[in-house]
DNA sequence: GGCTTGGATGAATCGTTAC
DNA sequence: GGTAACGATTCATCCAAGC
């Protein structure tokens, strides 16, 4: 495995709304920036709460919930169409490579995913975020709403290019695959904006660890992430501190300058600490054949399985043969075990010091060379 | 507080179809019950997965997966007629304080979810099944699919005296709320069913553990549980098991048999006894990653094992680099030992207070923020 | 009998490149 | 654009077989 640092071939000089906040409606200001421009989108629209009436505590104390105008729907048929709006706007703007993450809970998130999936949209993951210190279900009439659901998915089912940086998440995650259902705390303390009062600055502020995961899994460095409802600015703030551009869209002044501010004071981290973990799929290919214009392999040397069921001998052209079945190291491995595929690199092995050792070993050896030559 | 043990006015004389199995369509079964008959429903709808071609394991094994025809729909909007004509259905039969269950993934719960809204029913919560084993992502194409997703919903938004069993639920969980996350093992092992040829019986078979906590939640003793979609007969078996009444919708024959032969094996349980049903949990495993997260490690910090032999550089995606070789904690304490493997939680170290304490201790510390999510 | 090892398997929307 | 070749990819658990 490798760490390299890949960067989007992306101008700044063309587009001067990146890293900034546009100002007004989503729908309006999605329609200004150019189609497929942006690498990745997050959104955290509004959850349609339809609360009635106020909720209190047990010492009824008032639960300062969220009722912000923005927040307010007619009926399920309103939402809808401005959450079709919105989302068909997003996508014109998405790279056809791109990803989207919608955030969610059970008020909104059922009618978000299907609107997805009604526009083309093609959902790879819903990713669950288990929250260590969710408000208490203070009637005790339902189950603690410990979660919110978010919706990670492609432009649409033919885009296979997507942005995944499995080995880099596997590696962080004690080398087993990230799950899809994470566990981080609510967005309170120090990183939680005040506004002069005292009082939370936006109603539903998300902890940047979630937007780092986001980031880290699903975009590289220099890409554009697009947030088209901005709030306190999470995006924009994780986007600098991680090597990544922003765009924001947001209506009202004031979380504008907040964010603004935000923003400005975040530090970003130096590239050497923000490059990628690659596996092997980024190696470049080498032939089978090149291991023997190289001198690495010779013909007529014997490649066995790891258990010498099988015996194969290398021809010079770089086929290989096993009986009567000759061909690509790959075609004859699977051959031999009756199998529709098989990687030969790691099904072949060599005599070495009395023992076998893959071939994949020999490639390894052959890149090292490859690479002092500049190749 | 007080224990009471409520029972439902049902009179089984007047009912021939409690605690049976009737064959045929969903809807048109639905249709011959009588309206406001059940206490509750558990549906495990169809998921409508869009399978294209194979898919195979890295050793090359095939994945048996969900290929009947029972899951082919033709489009989204089929699959919306055939959701809302079931869910329809169901709602007629409910009694006005009855909740509904429906389990599904992401294939399929948007639309169901969606779909439910818009017939009016009420979600009270959206429940997550965190698998303790799920099968992995084999491709490392996107996160490993390690939950499912269960709606509850009441019948309308005015329906208040639903059954949940509040008191209960939190004194099994250790006297704290019941959280909208849950924990199980699919269904393997002894309790799946299997065919003459010991294959699965059923592709979709769940856990027994799921439905019991189900009707723990929201069903007293005495009350009538509907699964319109009874497969291999989970509902019944846990609702005989938990002093419920049952009553099953399956189309094939085969599983209406083998569901049959199931429920007649089962003995009630003399007194329900809650604390059955919560297992211990195990200690929470802590990824790398998460202590960047929590802010406990920041990338940029040094690393070092016991004899500052070696020095290793956190980076912002949670591997670290000492030299040339990146990679998780474990896997770079074991290259630069040249040894196959080490444990990189008590091999790396950190600067404190002058000397090296192993980043151990720092897990720890995460792990007294993750205890109360009960990760 | 007890322990170790190898094989099997679970609701899965699971490629990329060169010719 | 279609076809063929390359070659990357798995976690927890249960059970059977072997020692």
């Amino acid at each position: 495995m490798q760490a390299s640092l890949a960067v989007s071939s992306f101008q700044p000089a063309e587009a001067p709304w990146l890293d900034t906040i546009l100002k007004g409606d989503c729908v309006a200001a999605l329609d200004r920036l150019p189609e497929r421009s942006v690498d990745a989108i997050f959104a955290d629209p509004p959850y349609n709460l339809q609360l009635n009436g106020d909720l209190h505590r047990p010492d009824q104390s008032k639960v300062d919930a969220v009722d912000d105008d923005w927040d307010r729907f007619e009926s399920f048929a309103a939402y809808d169409a401005f959450t079709r709006a919105w989302l068909l706007a997003a996508r014109r703007v998405l790279k056809p490579n791109g990803t989207i993450w919608v955030i969610g809970s059970y008020h909104n998130i059922f009618r978000v995913g299907a609107a997805m999936q009604d526009l083309g949209y093609w959902i790879l993951n819903d990713i669950v975020w288990r929250k260590t210190n969710p408000m208490p279900n203070f009637r005790g009439r339902r189950f603690q709403n410990a979660h919110e659901t978010m919706i990670w998915a492609s432009r649409d089912a033919a885009a296979k290019g997507y942005t995944f940086n499995y080995d880099a998440l596997k590696a962080a995650n004690d080398d087993v695959q990230m799950r899809s259902d994470w566990l981080f705390p609510i967005c309170t303390g120090a990183e939680r904006l005040k506004d002069d009062s005292g009082n939370k600055l936006h109603p539903t502020q998300k902890p940047e660890a979630l937007l780092a995961r986001v980031m880290m899994a699903s975009t590289k460095p220099g890409d554009v992430v697009l947030d088209p409802f901005f709030g306190s600015g999470t995006t924009g703030a994780v986007a600098k501190r991680l090597g990544r551009h922003f765009v924001g869209i947001e209506r009202e002044q004031a979380y504008i300058d907040a964010a603004r501010e935000r923003i400005d004071a975040v530090v970003p981290l130096p590239s050497v600490d923000l490059s990628l973990l690659t596996g092997k799929r980024a190696e470049p290919r080498v032939a089978f054949v090149s291991l023997i214009d190289a001198g690495i392999v010779r013909p007529g040397m014997f490649l066995y399985d790891a258990r010498k069921r099988w015996v194969a001998k290398v021809r010079a052209d770089g086929t290989i043969a096993a009986g009567d079945r000759v061909g690509s190291i790959h075609r004859v491995g699977a051959q031999v075990q009756e199998l529709d595929a098989c990687n030969g690199w790691t099904f072949w092995h060599y005599e070495r010091n009395g023992g076998l050792t893959a071939i994949d070993e020999l490639r390894r050896i052959a890149r090292l060379g490859m690479e002092r030559a500049g190749a």
